[in-house]
RNA sequence: CGGGGUAUAGCGCAGUUGGUAGCGCGCUGCGUUCGGGACGCAGAGGCCGAGAGUUCAAGUCUCUCUACUCCGACCA
């Protein structure tokens, strides 16, 4: 096949330049093309559809939470952002501002948001009035805006799409547990809908979000053994409440602050989706939210029967799957590698031969292993297949980061084992900056969480030698 | 933001010491094909990333900018 210039759209093998793979994905898979503006980059159908899977499943999820969804502004006021100075120091560096409001420069210039929290606090300011009206669980679907310097597709652009949820509620514990309640909606999503496997932990100071008491997050590992955030839930306490003069009146009368919350994941949830399934054909989509669960490739379609017989299948798959048939000119090869490429679960080809034995093929993306399936079993077959699918694309994902993941207890086993490969390094920890700092300087490794499930590795710091009482897994990062 | 690379048709590329642009694939039409990237014939398609400059003349030389890409730094 090499020697074949007709390729419809040649990649990057993966493992001889993941980075240069993962960008002809992106391309030529059709999820994104580039706009004339860095780091802005433009949802194809294809890709958007992907989003819009991931927006209608986890909306519902949200939804049956008991969130709400609203539309805030995009534009918020510099006076607005500066209320809180903790998360104004970490976002200044990063906002674009609007300075110009037709030809007349504006008296207070105008940040992009590059996330809500002021937003909604000052809404909240306004309207909260009473205990009763607690809590108040928002979310809302938007892009947002952080200037980024090094931009790539999905991972770090800066425009994106998200989810950003905010509440409010009357108890810090009742804000906690929303917390995490949110937090474990995502690593369920990620691992049964997007079959992929997360870690969950929470962030060191040193990384969590800017104005947080604290920050929980699912860890998830990509085919090269580098880490990605894959969504973050925030407890911020009452800090950004006082500084926005968010009050209540509480069941005894007293004025009270409530305790915030915010949560969100982006589109960023796509580039993970192809750094952990991907291979050197292209896009593996998870089925619960491939735009093309089933495509449909005719094969002699030219012969009396066969178009009709494949239309008539695509009427019945309908039912249950999203299916596409494709009935275009180019030969089926081509489909074949076209449809490989874009990632589609399952291939169903139909030919005069089966339409004879009353039959299909069937061939799985992941493994790309053939079956004939009769065609009274496909109602039972398609969801079996799916089903089996994504427990495989769990599986091999789940196996890469087993064999990416290290325990080491000395500072000489760190830097040997990060030199030697991307992975999770699993040590004790100190809990000092000066540590993890050293981590980075002299591991080039960071934080990625202190994971809920722990284990005790050893008594002391790696680093500095002093008790150590939490394990912290390390990796490079996305 | 620092360092390397790139920018010529939709994609991949060629274009000599400066002289006004070509190839393959794709695309359009017709016909033959069709179980792993089909074939024939006939066509369409380019202010050479943008802006200045040098020159009789710039894809080619000079400067500036922009975007993409890779490696760092930074970054919910």
């Amino acid at each position: 096949m090499s020697d074949n210039k007709k390729m419809v759209e040649a990649i990057t093998p993966i493992n001889e330049d993941f980075a240069q793979w993962y960008t002809d994905i992106c391309l030529k898979a059709e999820l994104v093309d580039y706009s004339s503006v860095k780091g802005c980059v433009i949802l194809r159908p294809y890709g958007y559809a992907i989003w819009e899977n991931i927006m209608h499943n986890l909306d519902a999820r949200f939804k049956a939470t008991g969130h709400e969804n609203v539309a805030m502004p995009m534009l918020i006021p510099e006076s607005l952002l500066q209320k809180e100075k903790d998360h104004v120091a970490g976002f200044a560096p990063e906002v674009a501002w609007v300075t110009m409001g037709g030809n007349e420069p504006l008296e207070d210039r105008l940040c992009v948001r590059p996330t809500s929290e002021t937003l909604f606090c000052d809404h909240w300011s306004r309207v909260l009035h009473s205990y009763r009206e607690l809590p108040m669980k928002y979310n809302q679907w938007c892009s947002v805006m952080r200037w980024e310097k090094t931009t790539r597709p999905f991972l770090r652009t800066r425009e994106f799409w998200w989810q950003e949820g905010h509440t409010i509620h009357e108890t810090a514990e009742q804000a906690i547990a929303e917390t995490e309640q949110q937090l474990e909606t995502y690593a369920d999503f990620a691992e049964k809908d997007l079959n992929i496997p997360v870690l969950k932990g929470r962030k060191t100071d040193k990384e969590k979000f800017a104005g947080a008491e604290a920050t929980y997050t699912i860890e998830a590992m990509m085919h090269d053994g580098k880490a990605l955030q894959s969504g973050t839930s925030h407890y911020f306490g009452d800090g950004f409440c006082r500084a926005f003069d968010v009050t209540f009146a509480g069941r005894d009368n007293t004025l009270q602050y409530p305790h915030e919350t915010s949560w969100g994941v982006s589109t960023r949830m796509i580039g993970a989706i192809i750094m952990t399934h991907g291979d050197d054909e292209g896009l593996i989509l998870p089925p619960a939210i491939a735009p093309i669960q089933v495509v449909l490739v005719p094969v002699a379609a030219h012969k009396p029967g066969v178009l009709e017989k494949a239309a008539e299948l695509q009427m019945r798959l309908s039912k249950f799957v999203r299916v596409k048939l494709d009935d275009s000119d180019n030969s089926p090869g081509w489909k074949f590698a076209q449809w490989e490429m874009k990632g589609v679960p399952l291939r169903l080809e139909i030919g005069p031969k089966d339409i004879e034995k009353d039959q299909c093929v069937i061939v799985r993306r992941d493994t790309r292993e053939k079956s004939f399936v009769p065609l009274a079993e496909l109602e039972v077959q398609i969801p079996a297949l799916l089903k089996a699918l994504g427990d495989n694309l769990y599986a091999r994902a789940a196996e890469n980061r087993e064999k990416r993941t290290f325990s080491c207890t000395t500072m000489d086993e760190v830097l040997k084992t990060a030199a030697e490969q991307n992975g999770y390094i699993k040590t004790m920890w100190c809990g000092a900056l000066a540590c993890e700092e050293q981590m980075k300087e002299q591991a080039g490794i960071s934080s990625r969480c202190i994971p809920f499930e722990q284990e005790h590795l050893s008594d002391v710091c790696p680093c500095c030698g002093k008790p150590a009482a939490q394990m912290v897994v390390w990796g490079k990062a996305y």
